[in-house]
DNA sequence: CTTGTTGCAAACTTTTTGCATACAC
DNA sequence: GTGTATGCAAAAAGTTTGCAACAAG
């Protein structure tokens, strides 16, 4: 898992570094996160990583395709790990809930944009916001 | 087509402004817009109007339903005007390029997604990333 | 050692807020 | 007149950058 990590950034020339390994165990561990939520959850490990850290640590780990974020709220991005397997999101308006979905659900759709608008789906980046089943029973 | 922003405002309350409607204006010309390029355009009609009152008019229409966002980028919010036909937008992460779409094109994932995760989806505010072609075929 | 990486502080961008004034109704 | 809407200026929220000190390889 950190072996990973490390292999990756070699190729790249890049360094292992102690942040770099917090930061990507902290969003492995938060699920969707944004980069606030990351740098308390490293925090809680050591409290001397500072923001700028954490940003430009997320944009390496993304760059190395370990990370990836989506636009889940009006505010901060949300990032999460790629490790488990690739899904997209379902992002309630009402309670903000977010629902992981596997990719075959949005398959059909990627298979016809790809042909009609000749256009390639990246699914790992993909929210769909609406209303979720609660809100829409209970009012809001 | 001023008149429905009238009425639109008068049934909750609100009151017609010439802000507002250069706001509404500036949208529906535009297409696709961030507050940041409804601000410029309003300008270009009185240079008086303020950035605050572009966010505050943004909300206003957007509860009116007369205008919706979606998030076409890592930056700002992007907004378009809901009196053409409802879209949602196909973007590509390397040219940057939005495409609309019609809703008919997810209306099998939305069908899927009613039934099998009770989420309605919200397609006007759909942001779609990935690669157009010409990204494609020419590198990038 | 060499060069990438970090912490810090400051700048920047985007959005929000408080308040006095102005204006729609 | 009454109360909403606006402009202004300042604050908040989120992100980026320059630079000296630090540390991974």
């Amino acid at each position: 898992m950190s072996e990973e990590l490390a292999a990756k950034l070699r190729e790249q020339g890049y360094r292992l570094t102690p942040q770099r390994q917090l930061v990507l165990r902290a969003v492995e561990k938060l699920g969707h996160a944004t980069p606030d939520e990351v740098l308390a959850e490293v925090h809680a490990q050591s409290s001397a990583v500072n923001v700028s850290t954490i940003y430009r640590t997320l944009e390496v780990l993304e760059e190395l395709g370990l990370v990836r974020h989506a636009h889940l709220s009006d505010r901060a991005p949300t990032y999460h790990s790629v490790t488990d397997h690739e899904h997209f999101h379902l992002v309630c308006r009402n309670c903000h809930k977010v629902v992981s979905v596997d990719p075959e659900v949005v398959a059909p759709l990627a298979d016809r944009l790809m042909r009609e608008q000749r256009f390639v789906i990246d699914v790992g980046h993909l929210a769909v916001f609406g209303r979720c089943t609660d809100c829409d029973e209970h009012g809001g």
